[in-house]
DNA sequence: TTGATTGTTACCGG
DNA sequence: TCCGGTAACAATCA
């Protein structure tokens, strides 16, 4: 589910319904959200997504600050209250909608010093007009790290998540292991903005499609993506080769996605 | 009950 | 300093 396409949607979202309001904040499991009280009685000015981060940015200078890591859920629905469902660690409940979110990674108050710190230190964000995205191709064009590894790594460009990761080389033709700095501006140019555009898709229909004809509401998961867990390549019937890339699955056509002569 | 998972960080060694 | 590997943590579902 949280890949950056997730987030954006939800800031999108909690920004309609949340903003300019004051909220109600409730920790059902304490656990996380230390002092989150401490927004109670304050109102919200907007909703924002900085890569896979969400941050609630409110009144008196605090931010709710949320990363929902590998197995985040956020669950909204209409008023009136429900039961939590599962680990719900927040509950903001607004003049509409109440959302729950649950078993994130990160969940905290913080000074907006801080929360402007931790925007600085992720880099541009596929889904943000205002990202740069020659700042990523500086890091990449640089680095002797895998490309697949580069283009997943929040801190040179933010949004793509290890699903993502895959189709997107595939569809540009570039193996993962490729190293960032055989990477040439015009492959750089064609990743960035097939990332761009797919996660924009995603933020669209709330699902990951990169498959170009799939509809979303018609088709299975299994039939939206090329390559992601699958062993056979759509384009050329070839074999995919599954490798790992930092533990994390990542998939190969070794037809389509040639692997540059120098590496082994 | 077990294993896998759309993520991140800290730590260590080369 | 950079890079890759490992462990830890989180919640849910099949």
């Amino acid at each position: 589910m949280p890949e950056g396409h997730t987030i954006h949607r939800a800031a999108r979202d909690h920004q309609q319904i949340f903003a300019n309001q004051i909220l109600k904040i409730s920790s059902p499991q304490g656990r996380f959200a230390d002092g989150a009280n401490i927004l109670n009685e304050n109102s919200c000015i907007n909703v924002e997504a900085f890569g896979k981060h969400l941050l609630y940015h409110f009144k008196n200078n605090k931010t709710l600050h949320i990363h929902l890591g590998l197995f985040g859920r956020i669950r909204k629905h209409k008023l009136p209250l429900r039961e939590p469902k599962g680990a719900v660690r927040v509950r903001l409940v607004g003049q509409t909608h109440v959302v729950d979110i649950n078993g994130p990674t990160i969940c905290r108050v913080l000074e907006t010093p801080n929360a402007l710190r931790l925007m600085k230190n992720i880099g541009p964000d596929l889904l943000r007009s205002d990202a740069n995205p020659e700042l990523a191709y500086k890091k990449i064009s640089a680095s002797k790290a895998p490309v697949g590894r580069l283009i997943m790594d929040q801190s040179v460009m933010a949004g793509v998540g290890n699903i993502y990761r895959s189709e997107i080389l595939w569809r540009q033709g570039v193996h993962p292991q490729t190293l960032g700095r055989e990477i040439s501006q015009n492959t750089f140019d064609r990743l960035w903005a097939d990332a761009k555009y797919l996660l924009e898709l995603g933020v669209k229909h709330n699902a990951i499609i990169t498959v170009d004809k799939a509809k979303p509401s018609k088709t299975k998961y299994r039939e939206r993506v090329n390559i992601f867990g699958k062993d056979k390549c759509p384009k050329c019937k070839g074999e995919i080769c599954q490798l790992k890339i930092g533990s994390r699955r990542a998939f190969a056509c070794k037809t389509c996605q040639p692997l540059p002569p120098n590496i082994s």
